[in-house]
RNA sequence: GGGCGGAUAGCUCAGUUGGGAGAGCAUCGGCCUUACAAGCCGGGGGUCACAGGUUCGAGCCCUGUUCCGCCCA
């Protein structure tokens, strides 16, 4: 190659239009489109689809780097790759949305009707929706943006339907009156889990409810007075002897008037209030089980908005809450309040717009559950599916056990409509794909669609097939399903993962994915949730444009350590901005070296000549073999947070503060060989070490690999570094440690000092034995290079210290700087009093060791062999350290 | 009430069958040493929450306590 331009980098990285524009030519290539025909090994993800209104948070950010990370690695590796993106429709999210707009022109939904309203969520949609997309985009993420998939779309509403009509005819859906979480303000029904409890202070009233023979009352203590009207029993507890001969009898329910019995049953806690529970049967979920175990009317006493309605008598057209303190007033005149106290209670709250939800007992559709959780279960016992980290599969195994019925049908119109149709002459119900166009039963052309629709997480629920086409028979299910690996926020495990588990056993009859990774949440610096109301809110947007794409990605991986939350704060992300430019930097050096270099020995080359190398070159080879090894067996286990620090230290540390310090030389001297082998391997190291980056930093990696000499097409193509053969030294890593520890300690005296970096120092090496001398005869260049030592002179054996030298003691060797005159006597002996102290306790916590005969002759015998070890070490050097003391005071 | 996780340097965290307490950031000191001041070199800083136990030996294993976070009821 040797074009020039290709060293002229800009001293400084600058983002902006580098990400603009790799982002762009990826896109045009279609770097990332999916192949089906190009077989296996196939690696493939779904995308947990954002809600169409959203736009990215960090939280997003980080679920969408850490899944980009995984799919540009297992790109690179040679897998054939599809990320399926997409959004959710988020029934109740989007409608709030767009009702909200209506709201501003003094309209109702009911205003506009069902059809115009649908058009006009259709209409925002195709305006604003989506916005989110675009956000990846800029993200990096590298997905099939051809493929991308939103849940009301028509193949997957296909797929809605299909599933729908399939459960139903196998007895797994039906309709029925249950209670259920109402949310009075979204107008729907909630599941369970979509309900959030919070604790709050509450009054705890202890009501008397008289007993119809007049022979006294019961005190019954409830949370909700208001619910009163709704009573049509009492409960105790069966064991309960207090009461035991109340059971049975009839009490007169005060300000109503009606008769309800006392009744016997185990779920009453004696232990609350009195003991006596009133039972509302269509308000309570409790109540409502007692009250069919036992017979009880169900009496619903509030409309949709929570206002009591004609069963409430005298209290009709209240709020609850109005109806509440009315109730209490009324209760406490007529002397059946018997009082009231403090009680902390758990506030049920609807989980999308926080809204108290009231039970209520209405007419719904249910997925039968039981039958479905089995093999959910069974598939991670087995562990076909591996959630990552593993704690969570106990959590799994006990919600998936305790699971209830789903209430899949929900009181909105944006979302897809249960495919079931009532015929208006004889009442048969349809349950069918296609629309109907006459009934079945009776040939009457009057249907009635069901005006319910389903839960948003029901279509969700069959997103990792459906995305591929299901149920046609695509290439792509067949090559793509089941999934490698589902990568998502462990606050949706029941949600979504947890149905679509079930889903997919059930319809695919294989798990949806093999691995699923849930990361953590992700916090301030002080660990608080983030919330636009605290304030506290890292805009991923805003601080891409600070500091770019790849800083923030980088960030946000090094951070995902498994099992804990990432506590995120400003100066972290612009911390590794730090790194991205250093990366930049380096390779501007290494660009420069290797300018006049025709033809770069490439790593394979390097690792068949490895006798020919230097010791320094031989290192940062076996270094970097040890990081491609790091790295890529953090990744498979999803250890993102270790992968990312592997790089970064051996980059950062070893490549740029030692290697490339110690190959300046080499890079800028006259032997011709050595020049070319020293920008050999940097050139090498730096190629490899970007592509073990692009998966974590894809921009910056990008542009400079079409700067590098010998690399063709994308590093986004490019193979992922693989260990060679060969290049690994555990030898030489451990002879490097040793220089490295000779070089920090003459940079020490230099600091220790106050000596310029710049100036050029002379060392007298003493060496004991051979070995030592040896070392330093062999690295004498390295030592000069980077302790900058003009003279290095070796002598062998002991002898006394040189006069007016500062000393660097070492067990095998003794390095002076002579500084005639410069040397601080004080500050020298002050260092020496501390080493001393420092050594002195250790020997004596080793030889304390030693003399315990338990120690002796209990631990392994290698233990104790390297103890006596340490104790001679330590010994020697204690030796010369007293020497040189005495030496230091005979000069001062 | 049940369950899970956490407590190690000023901050954020590593510490993998129990065998010499680490990193990054921050801080302090010295340097514009020809890739990088978004940098380089060096230093200081820890009763590993507390109390017991097991062991020759505990940050690590066991028991209990305190505090914090989350999930479920």
């Amino acid at each position: 190659m040797g074009e020039t331009s290709k060293a002229q980098l800009p001293k400084a990285y600058e983002f902006q239009s580098v990400e603009e524009r790799w982002g762009r030519e990826w896109m045009e290539k279609g770097l990332s489109t999916a192949d089906p025909s190009a077989g296996p090994p196939a690696f493939s993800m779904v995308i947990p689809p954002p809600n169409v209104t959203g736009v990215l948070h960090i939280g997003h950010a980080l679920n969408n780097t850490l899944q980009d990370i995984l799919v540009r690695y297992k790109r690179m590796d040679g897998f054939n790759t599809l990320w399926v993106p997409g959004t959710d429709h988020a029934g109740i999210a989007t409608q709030n949305v767009v009702e909200r707009q209506l709201a501003q022109e003094g309209l109702t939904r009911h205003d506009v009707g069902r059809e115009a309203f649908i058009e006009r969520v259709w209409k925002w949609k195709a305006q604003s929706g989506g916005r989110i997309i675009e956000q990846l985009k800029r993200l990096g993420c590298s997905c099939d943006w051809t493929r991308e998939r939103f849940t009301m779309d028509d193949g997957l509403s296909r797929a809605v339907r299909e599933v729908f009509v399939r459960l139903y005819e196998e007895g797994l859906i039906y309709k029925g009156d249950y209670i259920i979480n109402w949310c009075p303000r979204c107008h729907t029904a909630l599941a369970d889990i979509e309900v959030d409890h919070e604790p709050r202070d509450g009054r705890l009233w202890y009501i008397r409810y008289p007993l119809e023979d007049g022979s006294g009352h019961l005190t019954v203590a409830t949370t909700r007075p208001e619910t009163m009207l709704g009573d049509t029993a009492v409960a105790v507890n069966p064991g309960d002897d207090r009461y035991a001969r109340m059971v049975g009898k009839t009490l007169v329910l005060p300000l109503v008037g009606r008769r309800i019995p006392v009744i016997a049953d185990e779920a009453v806690d004696p232990e609350f209030g009195t003991g006596a529970v009133k039972v509302t049967p269509a308000h309570d979920f409790n109540d409502f089980e007692m009250g069919r175990r036992h017979g009880c009317e169900s009496i619903n006493i509030f409309d949709i908005n929570g206002v009591v309605n004609e069963n409430g008598g005298p209290y009709q057209g209240l709020d609850r809450y109005e109806a509440r303190k009315r109730i209490v007033q009324d209760l406490e005149a007529q002397g059946f309040l018997e009082k009231e106290e403090a009680h902390e209670h758990a506030l049920s709250q609807c989980y999308r717009c926080k809204t108290v939800v009231e039970p209520r007992l209405s007419k719904q559709w249910f997925v039968r559950i039981k039958g479905l959780a089995e093999p959910a279960l069974q598939a991670v016992r087995e562990g076909r599916t591996k959630i990552v980290p593993s704690s969570w599969e106990r959590t799994y195994e006990e919600w998936m056990t305790n699971i209830r019925d789903w209430c899949i049908s929900r009181q909105i119109w944006w979302g897809h409509r249960i495919p079931a149709w009532t015929c208006s002459d004889c009442g048969e119900v349809v349950v069918a794909v296609d629309d109907p166009t006459a009934c079945p039963a009776c040939g009457g052309k009057d249907l009635q669609q069901e005006t319910d629709v389903l839960d948003t997480w029901f279509s969700s629920a069959l997103w990792p097939f459906s995305t591929l086409g299901w149920p046609d028979k695509t290439p792509e299910l067949q090559l793509y399903y089941p999934t490698s690996v589902l990568i998502t926020s462990f606050d949706i495990l029941f949600f979504w993962v947890a149905r679509m588990m079930m889903m997919g056993l059930h319809f695919m009859g294989e798990v949806p994915f093999k691995y699923v990774y849930l990361h953590a949440l992700v916090r301030d610096s002080q660990g608080q949730k983030m919330s636009k109301s605290k304030g506290n809110v890292i805009d991923p947007l805003v601080i891409i444009e600070k500091y770019g794409t790849d800083a923030v990605r980088f960030t946000l991986a090094a951070f995902a350590a498994q099992g804990r939350d990432i506590k995120l704060a400003e100066e972290r992300i612009e911390g590794y901005r730090h790194f991205v430019n250093k990366v930049w930097n380096a390779a501007r050096l290494v660009l420069m070296n290797v300018e006049g270099e025709d033809h770069p020995m490439s790593l394979d080359e390097l690792a068949a000549a490895r006798e020919g190398l230097s010791f320094g070159e031989r290192w940062i080879l076996s270094r970097l073999d040890s990081t491609v090894g790091q790295v890529r067996s953090s990744l498979d286990s999803f250890d993102f947070d270790v992968a990312a620090k592997a790089i970064y230290g051996f980059f950062w540390h070893e490549f740029c503060d030692w290697y490339l310090e110690m190959a300046k030389p080499a890079m800028s001297g006259t032997d011709v060989e050595a020049k070319r082998r020293a920008a050999s391997v940097a050139l090498q190291v730096l190629n490899t070490s970007l592509r073990l980056l692009h998966p974590f930093m894809p921009f910056v990696t990008e542009e400079l690999w079409h700067h590098l000499p010998g690399t063709g097409g994308y590093i986004m193509k490019a193979p992922f570094p693989k260990r060679l053969e060969g290049l690994h030294d555990m030898e030489v890593e451990k002879e490097m440690e040793r220089l490295m520890s000779v070089v920090s300690g003459l940079r020490n005296v230099r600091a220790e000092v106050g000596l310029h970096p710049g100036a050029a120092i002379d060392v007298v090496a003493r060496a004991h034995g051979q070995e030592a001398a040896g070392f330093l005869e062999h690295h004498a260049a390295d030592i000069r290079t980077l302790a900058r030592v003009e003279k290095l002179t070796v002598e062998e054996g002991r002898g006394s210290r040189p006069k007016g030298a500062a000393s660097v003691i070492f067990e095998d060797m003794e390095l002076f700087v002579p500084l005639e005159g410069l040397v601080d006597v004080e500050a020298e002996l002050e260092k020496l009093s501390r080493e001393e102290a420092k050594i002195s306790k250790e020997l004596e916590r080793s030889e304390k060791k030693l003399a315990n005969e338990n120690f002796v002759t209990k631990a392994p015998a290698e233990v104790v062999a390297k103890e006596r070890e340490k104790v001679e070490r330590l010994r020697a050097k204690l030796e010369k350290l007293a020497h040189h003391r005495q030496t230091l005071e005979a000069i001062g």
